[in-house]
DNA sequence: CCGAATCCAAATCGATACTG
DNA sequence: CAGTATCGATTTGGATTCGG
């Protein structure tokens, strides 16, 4: 193992732990980038550029950084087309697309909460909390 | 709606939006501290320092950041009970049990494929790329 | 068309010290 | 015990420019 990790977890790995390895995946992982690129990348193949448009707000620095992150990290495959214009084209490796499917769960998960969150938000902003407190 | 998503999702919301309410979700969740705070927070009733021992080198701003913006959006409950010493209890809220299962997988997965990853990110370094390429 | 490189502003984070 | 306050270091992100 790669370091002293807990080992009352299933694979010998702790996240709680910031010496895990697994650690570091997880903060891999904590990016909005990472969640929406993903996510754009679920049918198939994409080209750079369709991925431009389909993350909306996103720059070339952070799709391009994003990408080289996921491919270090072996979740995306790069294929360059020598030919001009260039062509470059992104798609999930296995353990990519088997990420993805988690990742995708977590973004239906906040588009079907969205209305409650913004209740609650919206609450706690109007000062809403402690019962039975009437302010005149 | 809150301002125009896209209008082809289950609900009507679209996380890949900027303006959408569920963008702001996902780059909230999009955090190692909400991860592990939450995962923490899984079984029942914790205290505030019971929390910072298990998330290791979480500092105390962070600690209290993160629980305030669980608070906020409606996935954790605070209890304080007037005692001295102070004593105050988090819990997950329904919607907050409902995330954390998911959240857990993630990290479930982030330990679990560790190993791959590790190995992905040595390669890497190693300047492991296109086939066939003889460096001596 | 697909990026790399640079610069800079701003937000975030961590360490530390302090309080009721 | 459960936070708050402050400060500096680090990171991040956006804008812009350039090249193959």
């Amino acid at each position: 193992m790669d370091s002293e990790c807990a080992p009352d977890t299933p694979f010998g790995y702790d996240a709680f732990r910031r010496e895990c390895m697994s650690h570091t995946v997880l903060e891999m992982l904590a990016s909005k980038w990472v969640y929406l690129v993903v996510g754009a990348l679920k049918p198939g193949r994409r080209r750079y550029g369709e991925l431009q448009r389909k993350v909306e707000g996103i720059t070339p620095k952070m799709l391009t950084q994003t990408l080289r992150i996921l491919e270090r990290d072996g979740l995306v495959r790069r294929e360059i087309f020598p030919v001009i214009p260039p062509r470059v084209e992104y798609e999930l490796t296995d353990l990519g697309c088997n990420l993805s499917d988690l990742l995708n769960q977590i973004r239906v998960w906040a588009e079907r909460h969205a209305p409650e969150i913004r209740d609650s938000r919206a609450q706690s902003l109007a000062g809403g909390d402690e019962p039975a407190e009437f302010r005149a």
